[in-house]
DNA sequence: AGGCTATTTGACGGT
DNA sequence: CAAATAGCCT
């Protein structure tokens, strides 16, 4: 986010300088929030003598923290910006749940479960033979309890139906389940450290140590970082939230954007300041961003506007199907580019759903033009990130059954079905983890000669890789570790294609490197310090900015950026807004969406819809999105042969849209 | 025990 | 259409 102008405007100033109580900054899209909490910080630090230390910023994602860090570094210069801590929801939590995970009823090297890993244990809690569908449907609603800070231990209030009370009666098995192997998911890292400042010794702990809150993004808080923010912030409300109800778009994961009301009712002293310029979209861009969000109701009036001239018309480009989209899209980057209008660096194609890159992609190669895909498979789901991880989850946490049965027979050493039984048997008689099991020369006994052996030689492995992981040289342990798997033939032996054999050992490389950089980050920590934040981590990119390259990305993963010319791919109905959110009765926040990636915009911006598309490998006929009726139409360009029609479907559209008002509200 | 093929299933978004 | 899986075969 650049602003072109170095002084801060009036309303940026206030809500740097105010401090008399809780704040509530309403920023819109492209008004420098960003900023603001930068230079907020910088005032309390510098102007206000509050130590470094004792100020948090929180963000949601890892990136919106770095890039923090790293403004801030510029303006506080590197020592100081250091002692402030700027963070994601996670890791704080995670910090704090780690600081009292004995009073929560945990042991040293607790592991972080990523998604995958959290459905197989609910999988496993389930009958046998359950469809997967089941588990994931049984998973996402105890994420949902989560995220509302329902625990396992409350009252039944959770469940609305059969189904969800059996659901609710699977919480406290997988809550004890999870407490066995010692390991947490996601949503704990929230929810346990919110238990954690239950306590009042800790909360006035974590109080002393925060002595003021910034949040960023405030408008995705769900209720369970909301209840740890108010915590943090204590009753005087130490806090400054930043946020814009108009881009909440991740309802899906149990964001509140009430929670922005709800801040006002909570501190009855709260101020609010409303950020209404927007130094990033000329005024088509904006004036059609304003329209369509007018169409959702708002709690709170807030009028965007911008200083900018008003730029071209918004482009709407009808195809016949993806393909001739992505071409389409192609072509009018080299078209542009070509005729000066921006260098690589300059576009970004935005999408629904992270399937729609494919084509994309692949247009764009064919033309040469140099792109960079966000997203997209988590570094983490990768088989042989997956399996490096495990090795050292196991390694630090031995009650980790998800890891040691994934890792005990990869690469393969004569340990299948049948003695894996055994172990588990053998644990489950002696109420023991397996991987204790198997250190056992008793479980071992009754293995084939072999298998024993081999299992013998695991666990030494594992348990000297732990050993040395947090007594010697981590790095050295895991690089050691890998050697001595012979993960590499391993590899080599499970991949066909040569580019991917490549892929998956750069990769390793990559794991390896990251550990590295974690270490050399806090030389003192051990192995069980390293996992854990490498496990907070989303993606091994080295996350410089790619420059010079097209952005490829969805809609959810543009918030926060801007282009100079964006292109918006597949404006349709059941897709964007999408179908699955429409029977959910989200309409609105697919209206969000698409508002966020029309004000990622800077000058240009081209919309486009296929007639028909490939689903499935099947083709399905396509209607244009409602979305593109809410757009002024005077600000519209149409392209294409069809142009004719397309107006005449929009008239029609606009005169059955008239009907439905009519009837709804009796003229 | 492990590998192969036939069949089914699926893709909205991500810390 | 591609990936995951089940069931069969060696």
């Amino acid at each position: 986010m650049s602003t072109p102008s170095i002084q801060l405007n009036d309303q940026q100033h206030a809500a740097v300088t105010y401090t008399g109580g809780p704040l509530l900054v309403l920023a819109g899209a492209g008004s420098g929030k960003t900023r603001v909490i930068i230079e907020k910080v910088v005032y309390l630090v510098e102007q206000r003598g509050l130590p470094g230390a004792k100020v948090a910023a929180i963000t949601f994602t890892n990136k919106a923290a770095k890039e923090m860090k790293e403004r801030l570094a510029g303006r506080l210069g590197i020592e100081k910006a250091n002692g402030v801590t700027v963070s994601t929801f996670h890791s704080l939590g995670w910090q704090i749940l780690r600081a009292h995970h004995e009073l929560l009823g945990y042991r040293p090297g607790i592991s972080i479960l990523d998604e995958s890993d959290s459905q197989t244990v609910v999988r496993d809690l389930l009958p046998e033979g359950t469809a997967p569908e089941m588990v994931r449907l049984a998973r996402a609603q105890l994420s949902r309890w989560k995220n509302h800070a329902l625990s396992s231990g409350d009252e039944g209030v959770g469940a609305q139906s059969a189904g969800e009370e059996a659901i609710w009666r699977l919480y406290s098995r997988y809550e004890e389940h999870l407490k066995n192997l010692n390991a947490v998911d996601f949503d704990d890292l929230i929810l346990q450290s919110l238990r954690a400042l239950q306590d009042e010794n800790v909360r006035l702990q974590w109080q002393q140590r925060i002595r003021y809150l910034l949040v960023d993004e405030y408008q995705d808080t769900n209720e369970a970082q909301y209840r740890l923010l108010r915590l943090l912030a204590g009753e005087d409300g130490r806090l400054t939230a930043v946020g814009d109800d108009d881009q909440s778009i991740y309802g899906w994961r149990g964001a509140q954007p009430e929670n922005l009301q709800r801040l006002a009712d909570d501190y009855p002293s709260l101020e609010v300041i409303k950020l209404e310029q927007n130094y990033r979209s000329c005024g088509t861009v904006l004036h059609a961003a304003n329209a369509l969000i007018a169409n959702n109701p708002h709690a709170v009036e807030k009028r965007l506007w911008s200083a900018l001239g008003d730029g071209d018309a918004i482009r709407v480009v009808p195809c016949g199907d993806e393909k001739q989209e992505a071409a389409m899209i192609a072509a009018e980057i080299l078209h542009k580019r070509h005729t000066g209008r921006g260098n690589w660096g300059d576009f970004a194609v935005l999408y629904r759903g992270n399937h729609q890159s494919r084509v994309l992609e692949q247009a764009l190669r064919e033309q040469r033009i140099p792109y960079h895909l966000s997203g997209g498979t988590s570094f983490f789901e990768r088989t042989e990130i997956k399996d490096l991880m495990c090795y050292l989850r196991l390694a630090v946490n031995p009650s980790d059954n998800t890891a040691f049965l994934r890792v005990v027979n990869t690469p393969r050493r004569d340990i299948g079905v049948a003695s894996r039984g055994h172990v588990a048997q053998y644990a489950g008689t002696h109420r023991i983890s397996l991987f204790e099991a198997a250190t056992r020369g008793a479980c071992r006994a009754s293995l084939p000669a072999r298998s024993a052996q081999s299992l013998a030689r695991f666990c030494d492995l594992v348990i000297a890789t732990g050993d040395r992981g947090q007594r010697a040289d981590p790095i050295e342990a895991v690089r050691d570790l890998f050697d001595e798997i012979e993960y590499e033939s391993w590899l080599r032996e499970q991949t066909e294609k040569p580019v991917q054999l490549e892929r998956r050992l750069e990769n390793v490389r990559e794991l390896v490197a990251w550990l590295q950089r974690l270490h050399e980050e806090t030389p003192g920590q051990g192995l069980t310090d390293l996992m854990g934040r490498l496990s907070l981590l989303t993606s091994l990119d080295k996350d410089k900015e790619p420059e010079g390259q097209v952005r490829l990305m969805t809609l959810h993963g543009s918030k926060g950026l801007e282009f100079p010319h964006v292109f918006l791919a597949g404006v349709e109905e059941d897709l964007l807004p999408h179908r699955n959110s429409l029977e959910e009765g989200a309409e609105q926040e697919e209206r969000r969406l698409m508002y966020v990636g029309i004000t990622r915009a800077q000058y240009s911006l081209t919309l486009s819809f296929a007639r028909q598309r490939r689903r499935f490998g099947e083709h399905v006929r396509c209607e244009p999105s409602r979305f593109l009726d809410e757009l002024p139409a005077e600000l519209l360009e149409w392209k294409g042969e069809d142009e004719e029609k397309d107006h005449a479907r929009t008239r029609e559209r606009a005169a059955v849209h008239l009907e439905r008002l009519k009837t709804l509200f009796g003229e």
